[in-house]
DNA sequence: CGGAATCCATGTGGATACTG
DNA sequence: CAGTATCCACATGGATTCCG
């Protein structure tokens, strides 16, 4: 495995290297609840309960941890408002919104397609 | 702004739901090789030993498992050429090539962020 | 060559309980 | 309200072996 130190020879360029941008950043959206959660905050700001309750099926622990790495990724920005009891408002960064668009695509091919998809397994699952 | 209203059961439509497209979608190609598949097959039709070449890192179940979602998804053809040794070609279908598209525009994002997300990480872990 | 099958380590993530 | 901290079940996926 490869150190995170050198991604020196090419910073973006071969997709295929373990270590090249592409692979990083799926490491980071691909799990399962990332894209979702800036999906919702691309609609705008969010306390954490209403990202909570806006994303069914959502742990606590995940949304968390989720919202942890994303505000680390610089994708995220938390305010925490000292009231009693505490609020907690999520927003995406610039750099968070401009990762929207192109997952608005994957998504509208998402939408798009999902039906050949699902007629495809059916018949796959037919053939066997 | 936020919407407090509760969106009507859409198929395709609230994609916050756990059974929407969006998140059907992610499930196939949110692990760890899908979407890595896909982009070197967008460069043209390639066999298993290819593949597994130029993906580095892949393990043989784990591509053979890859494709055969892909395979079952209709986005990805399987080819089989009877000779001794056997010889299996793969290639995107239609339906897999308009996902390429979207998923480059991912990787164009990759690129162009990588970097300040770096940067934040380094950031965020010294202020730890 | 292109797999299938098995075994097993590890990571992911859910449930639960507690806290500031 | 918005977390933190554990414990643990299960899925993911690597290594290995065998086969047509």
């Amino acid at each position: 495995m490869v150190t995170t130190e050198q991604a020196a020879a090419a910073p973006g360029g071969d997709p295929y290297q373990s270590d090249c941008a592409t692979r990083r950043i799926l490491d980071r959206i691909g799990d399962r609840w990332t894209v979702l959660v800036i999906g919702v905050l691309g609609e705008g700001d969010a306390r954490f309960s209403e990202l909570r309750r806006r994303i069914e099926g959502v742990s606590q622990k995940m949304l968390t941890q989720t919202l942890r790495g994303l505000e680390r990724d610089g994708l995220v920005r938390r305010t925490v408002h000292p009231q009693v009891p505490v609020r907690v408002d999520y927003a995406l960064t610039d750099a968070g919104t401009t990762l929207l668009e192109p997952l608005r695509a994957l998504q509208q091919w998402s939408i798009a397609h999902l039906g050949d998809v699902s007629a495809s397994q059916e018949a796959y699952d037919r053939s066997k």
